[in-house]
RNA sequence: CGGGGCGUAGCGCAGCCUGGUUAGCGCGCGUGGUUUGGGACCACGAGGUCCCCAGUUCAAAUCUGGGCGCCCCGACCA
C-alpha cells in the first residue's frame, strides 16, 4: 500500500477526548475514528489489524473443531422471552418494534439464537458434541462506554457455543477451549492471565475470564503470588483477618449511645476508640423488589455479586433513600436491630461477640449488639469483598490486587438455556435428555485496543508481528526521479514476493516519515535513500530497537522473508 | 443513573469573568518556490451555523434559562 493513497491520516496531536494510550494511539495512527459514544469506524489500517486478529481466532477455533456460522443481530423478542432474559436483562438490551409492531431486540449475545438453532437440528446423541462460533457484531447499550475501544456499544465479538450430551463431555471440552484462548492471546503478543470469574447475566456453573493486567483496566482481580490462585474480585474468596468480637460484657443488653453526626465507620472508630472490626456496618439493598440488609464487619465491604448469589436475586442494587424512608430506616444510623420485614444477611466473619451497630434513629448507635440474640439472622454467608492483605484460602499467603482488562470469558453454561428453551436429544437408550452448553467470548475490538495498550512506547505503537497491519514500512527519503523509480521497483519486488509493505512515497521530510513510521509501529522500517544506497543498499531497523543494518538490494527480499519467518515462528499455530 | 469536566476551522487551543471592529493563534490543508536522515523555510491562499433553541440587550462566542453531544470517576460486561 502506498501512503500517498492510504485513507486515513496520522494526527500529530491526540484529540482531546482520548485519555488512555490505546485510545490516543489508535486515533493518531489512523486506525479508527469515532462516530458516537462507544461507536467507531475502523479505517483501513485498523481493519487490517482486526482481520489478522480474526484470522488467529478462526485458526484456533477451527483447530478445536469449531464450525463458523453467522447469526442475525436482529432477533425476535419471543426467543428472549423464552429464555427469560427479555425480563432479566436491563436497558442494555436494545428493544424496539418493527412496522407491524412486533417486538424485536438487537442481540447483545447469541445464546438464544444458537440454542434455537441447535434444538431444531439436534435430535440424537449421534449429533453431539459440536461447537459453533461466529465473529460478528454485538450491540449493547452500555451505561458508559469507556477508554476508546475498551468498552463499546457496538463491537465485533467472537462468540462460540459448544453442545454436549453430558457434563463429563462438557468438562472434557472446556480445557481445549481454555488452551485455545491462551494460544490466541499469546499469538496476539499479549500476556493474559486466566482468572476464576462471575458468570453474571450469561449464567451457568463456572467461568474464567482472560485478563490482561494494566493500570487502565476496569476489572480488579485478586491473585496469590505463591500458589497462583487468581480470581475476579467479585467472586474471589480469601481468609478474612481474624477479629475477636468486642470486649464488652457479653451478657449486657444493647445500650444506646448518643453519637451526634457520627456516621461513617471511620468516624465511629474515632468516637468509640475501637478498631473497625468491632462495628457492624449495615447496607440496604433492593433485591428483586424486596429489601435486604447486608450486615458486615466495619473493616470489610459488601460484595454485591456474592450477596446476589446468596440471596438468589436477579436484580440487586443499593436501595435508594426514598426506599429507605419508606421502610422506616435512618440512613447513616442503619441497624439490623428492630428491623421489620427486611431479610438480614450477615457476613460469616461476624462472630458471636458483641458489636457496635446503628440504632436506627438519628444520632444514636447501639453498643453491645449480639447477632441472633438482638436481631434475626436470615442467612450467614461470605458476602465480603476479598481485599489485598487477606490470606489465600489455599496456601495462607497474603493476597494481592491487580487491575486488568477482560479480553475473553469462557462459561460452562450447563442447561440454563437448553432447559428454558427445551433443547433435548435422545440418548443411546432412547431417553430424552437436555443438551449441555458451554459459551466462549472474545471482544475483538477490545483485543486490538489492549494490544496497543500493552505494546507501545513514547513514539507510538509497537505491533507484534502477527497482528501488525503491514510488516514493513518502506521509507523513501529522496525526491529525485531516479531514486523514486528505484524505490518503486524495490516496492514492486517486495509485493511480488508476498511481503506486506506500507510504502511511504509521500512528498514529506525525513522527520515526518520517521515519526509516522514509529507512530504506526510496523515491525520493520526499511529506508531507501541516497545515503543507504551509498552504504550498500537499504537500511533496516526493527521497531523499538536502536540498531539498524544495511542490506544489499538484491538480498533484501530473501532477508526480509527470513526476518518474518523467524518472527512468526513462535506465534504460529501449534497443534496441541 | 449520581458526581466532575468540556463543546470556538480537520487537530490542539486562546478569547468568555468585565457584551461592542472584518473571531484569533499553532499545527494541518491548497498553489508556487527553496529544501530533504528525526515533525523544514518563504510567499500567497482556502477554510467558522463560536453545539442547538429561547431569552435579556441598541448589540451575545461572551450574560440568563432549557436542551443536545463528548470525556472522566462510580453501579454493569467482551
Amino acid at each position: 500500500m502506498r501512503m500517498s493513497s492510504l485513507f486515513g491520516r496520522t494526527l500529530r496531536e491526540a484529540p482531546a477526548e482520548a485519555e488512555t494510550a490505546s485510545h490516543q494511539l489508535l486515533l493518531r495512527a489512523g486506525l479508527v475514528r469515532q462516530v458516537a459514544a462507544g461507536v467507531y469506524s475502523h479505517l483501513p489500517l485498523g481493519q487490517r489489524v482486526m482481520r489478522k486478529i480474526i484470522d488467529i481466532i478462526r485458526e484456533e477455533m477451527d483447530a478445536i473443531d469449531g464450525q463458523q456460522v453467522i447469526m442475525p443481530i436482529l432477533n425476535p423478542a419471543e426467543l428472549w422471552q423464552e429464555s427469560g432474559r427479555w425480563y432479566a436483562v436491563g436497558p442494555e438490551l436494545i428493544r424496539f418494534q418493527d412496522r407491524a409492531e412486533r417486538d424485536l431486540v438487537l442481540a447483545m449475545t447469541h445464546e438464544e439464537v444458537v440454542t434455537d438453532l441447535a434444538r431444531r437440528e439436534v435430535h440424537s446423541y449421534r449429533q453431539l458434541p459440536f461447537m459453533l462460533y461466529q465473529i460478528h457484531t454485538k450491540i449493547r447499550d452500555e451505561p458508559r462506554p469507556r477508554g476508546g475501544l475498551v468498552r463499546l456499544r457496538e463491537f465485533i465479538m467472537k462468540d462460540g457455543y459448544s453442545f454436549h450430551p453430558d457434563s463429563a463431555d462438557l468438562d472434557a471440552y472446556y480445557p481445549r477451549m481454555y488452551r485455545a484462548y491462551e494460544n490466541i492471546f499469546r499469538r496476539c503478543g499479549l500476556d493474559v492471565i486466566p482468572v476464576e470469574a462471575d458468570p453474571g447475566m450469561i449464567g451457568g456453573t463456572g467461568s474464567h475470564e482472560f485478563i490482561m493486567l494494566t493500570e487502565t483496566g476496569e476489572d480488579t482481580i485478586i491473585v496469590c503470588p505463591n500458589c497462583h490462585y487468581a480470581a475476579n474480585r467479585n467472586i474471589a474468596v480469601g481468609k478474612k483477618p481474624a477479629a475477636a468480637g468486642s470486649q464488652d460484657d457479653g451478657a449486657a443488653a444493647p445500650s444506646l449511645v448518643h453519637t451526634p453526626n457520627v456516621k461513617t465507620i471511620d468516624d465511629l472508630a474515632r468516637f468509640f476508640q475501637l478498631p473497625h472490626s468491632h462495628f457492624l456496618k449495615t447496607v440496604m439493598y433492593e433485591a428483586d423488589g424486596g429489601l435486604v440488609a447486608a450486615v458486615i464487619r466495619g473493616d470489610l465491604d459488601v460484595n454485591e455479586a456474592k450477596l446476589a448469589k446468596t440471596t438468589k436475586a436477579t436484580n440487586l442494587a443499593l436501595a435508594g433513600d426514598e426506599k429507605l424512608r419508606q421502610a422506616g430506616v435512618v440512613p447513616g444510623f442503619l441497624s439490623p436491630v428492630g428491623m421489620n420485614g427486611v431479610r438480614v444477611v450477615v457476613d460469616d466473619s461476624v462472630s458471636d461477640g458483641s458489636y457496635v451497630a446503628g440504632a436506627n434513629q438519628p444520632d444514636y448507635h447501639l453498643r453491645n449488639v449480639r447477632p441472633s440474640r438482638d436481631f434475626a439472622v436470615a442467612q450467614s454467608a461470605d458476602i465480603a469483598v476479598t481485599q489485598a492483605g487477606h490470606l489465600c484460602a489455599r496456601c495462607d499467603d497474603p493476597l494481592k490486587e491487580a487491575k486488568g482488562i477482560e479480553l475473553g470469558h469462557t462459561f460452562k453454561l450447563g442447561t440454563k438455556y437448553t432447559e428454558a428453551m427445551k433443547a433435548t436429544y435422545l440418548d443411546a437408550r432412547g431417553q430424552q435428555k437436555l443438551i449441555l452448553m458451554g459459551c466462549y467470548g472474545i471482544g475483538v475490538d477490545r483485543l486490538m485496543a489492549s494490544i496497543v495498550e500493552q505494546r507501545h512506547d513514547q513514539r507510538g505503537i509497537v505491533w507484534p508481528v502477527r497482528v501488525a497491519p503491514y510488516h514493513f514500512y518502506l521509507c523513501l527519503l529522496a525526491d529525485d526521479a531516479e531514486s523514486k523509480a528505484g524505490c518503486d521497483r524495490f516496492y514492486d519486488q517486495m509485493k511480488a514476493a508476498g511481503l506486506e509493505a506500507l510504502y511511504d512515497d509521500r512528498d514529506a521530510t525525513a522527520g515526518v516519515k520517521f515519526n509516522d513510521a514509529d507512530l504506526i509501529g510496523l515491525p520493520w522500517r526499511v529506508t531507501y535513500s541516497r545515503r543507504s544506497l551509498a552504504a550498500g543498499g537499504v537500511e533496516v531497523k526493527a521497531r523499538g530497537e536502536k540498531a539498524s543494518a544495511i542490506v544489499p538490494l538484491d538480498e533484501a527480499v530473501p532477508t526480509f522473508q527470513r526476518y518474518l519467518s523467524d518472527a512468526l515462528a513462535n506465534t504460529t499455530f501449534q497443534p496441541a
